[in-house]
DNA sequence: TTAAGTGCAAAAGCTTTGCGGGTAG
DNA sequence: CTACCCGCAAAGCTTTTGCACTTAA
């Protein structure tokens, strides 16, 4: 992501985080600007330890905290994935994943055909869909140049 | 499930485990019993708790390490999540969910228009798709009157 | 018979919580 | 000023691992 590009999203995510009643303190902005440099669905962890070097000093409890504050407001997204950690992503607009099933990984796909499905309908079961996303389980490139080693 | 499906799929299953050299030990035949019974995409932990009471016991470390060779080996599956334990399915055919966003409660959805969606092509990542699964989004039922209530 | 599976207990990894002190708005 | 936020440290979950013993095939 560009420097501007990323200087602008943080700059909307302050934003966002005011209209929803949250401070934007500079713990919160590195956080964000972590999530935004990782790019790829990072853990709490992940987040944490990108930030081990850098100012401000950043608590691990805080990360975990802040990062599940945002995503109950809504200024980021959980990814939904097979493994056992939570995974943060900074969009929360409608997307698709690719998820590899070896690593866990997930990768963004975009796709307007399947932006455009439409929703089924659930309601005999309760559920109130907000959105509709598809998840192409698979093998990355990654993992399968491995596999072939063997 | 009714009894006698349940113990054709307990069978079926002992078929698999021998097809990919595994065994059909008692406490595998019990975990995949309990995960039958609860249906409902239960953690390793879960399908421990349902099985504590039960002949034959069997340990924390074994339910964890059978679930995990079962998913390895694809006799069952896991299921995508938001949240941070790993969920277990026993069904490996291709299907879909709806996940809450407030308690990541998985519940299957059935819908042939979905089956057949055409896989995008995702070559130029280096990923190859095995299945396309529609994850719906949103809120349960019982997390909506918690809301309500409030 | 023997490779594979199991139980136990300890360690490792992930997440939440309580509290005293700090700071954004 | 004051409600919200932070760091720390401890506790609570989840998962893996090493080892000695047992068992399915």
């Amino acid at each position: 992501m560009r420097q501007s590009e990323k200087e602008q999203r943080l700059h909307a995510f302050g934003r966002v985080c005011r209209d929803r009643g949250l401070s934007f303190t500079p713990q919160r902005r590195a956080i964000l600007g972590a999530i935004l440099d990782l790019n790829n669905h990072p853990t709490a962890d992940q987040v944490h330890a990108a930030l081990a070097r850098r100012r401000p000093r950043v608590s691990r409890a805080t990360v975990f905290r802040t990062l599940e504050a945002f995503a109950r407001a809504g200024i980021i997204s959980k990814a939904c994935h097979p493994g056992s950690a939570v995974r943060y992503d900074w969009r929360t607009e409608t997307h698709h994943h690719m998820v590899c099933l070896r690593c866990d990984r997930v990768m963004d796909f975009a796709d307007p055909r399947l932006d455009a499905l439409a929703v089924p309908d659930t309601r005999t079961f309760g559920f109130v869909v907000s959105e509709l996303r598809v998840q192409l389980r698979g093998t990355c490139r990654r993992c399968r140049q491995l596999e072939d080693r063997r």
